[in-house]
DNA sequence: GTTGACGTTGACGTAAACGTCAAGAGCGGG
DNA sequence: CCCGCTCTTGACGTTTACGTCAACGTCAAC
């Protein structure tokens, strides 16, 4: 982390975020490539703040759910997008509630799957008992 | 085993279960390729008893929950492995747990989001209002 | 007996999400 | 000035999860 000693705001280098969140460097570009960050640039090198530390954080959460990038990608704009024209506004809403129902989609199919899983295990550990 | 006429179990044809499921044959066989699905002959064509059926809707459970095909295999390995030997018991009770912790970090995901996305919800709707 | 619906295998194509070089810019130390 | 390190942009390779033909079998119907 190579902060300046002037720097108010600590800001990141591709390598400190690819070692913190166990990515290779590769991959953040990648996710630049795509639209799912825009970090500054001293010259040529990229330079990341907290908030691009955040989003790249909220695109991992989107990976451990599975979600393609695009999808991620325009996730993420929902919490970045500002005041907004009435339109705007409700195209917003339509793709909040968009993404509501596939997480609640899927957390149905969690729940189901967890209980699921203590039955078997409940078999499992009787027949450990009853087979000893 | 004889069946009574009203007690013979219904099967199905590979676009039977396409149609049902919104898949396509080539993806049905190729998770019968990838070990997910074993069907079973009459001749050359394969036929899906209720069984079938309901590890394909896993798999398609485990699609929607982001997982790789071969994850989902194991996973449902899980429900039809017999009675097994103490050693075996302990790697199924392993692989229970490995995959329930992946099930709880997804659904601590998906709480937060959904918590985000009521919040943002909220400020959007706020905005609708005093805009006007 | 051939047509058409349905099924089969196999080969090849493709999109997404990266990994893996290759070649070079920039920069601080000795 | 050169070395070593970090970072950069391509270009190409790879894996996963299928799609897309192509070529052929089968069986009931016309």
């Amino acid at each position: 982390m190579n902060a300046k000693a002037d720097d108010i705001e600590p800001v990141f280098s591709i390598t400190d975020l690819a070692q913190e969140l166990d990515l290779t460097t590769r991959t953040i570009r990648f996710y630049e490539d795509r639209g799912l960050l825009r970090p500054a640039r001293r010259g040529q090198q990229r330079i990341y703040s907290k908030a691009d530390r955040t989003r790249l954080k909220l695109v991992l959460r989107g990976k451990r759910l599975g979600w393609p990038l695009d999808d991620i990608r325009e996730m993420i704009e929902l919490y970045e997008t500002p005041d907004g024209e009435r339109k705007q506004l409700e195209v917003m809403l339509a793709k909040i509630s968009q993404s509501r129902a596939t997480l609640l989609q899927q957390r149905e199919d969690i729940e189901l799957a967890l209980s699921e899983f203590d039955d078997i295990e409940a078999r499992c550990k009787q027949q450990l008992l009853t087979n000893h």
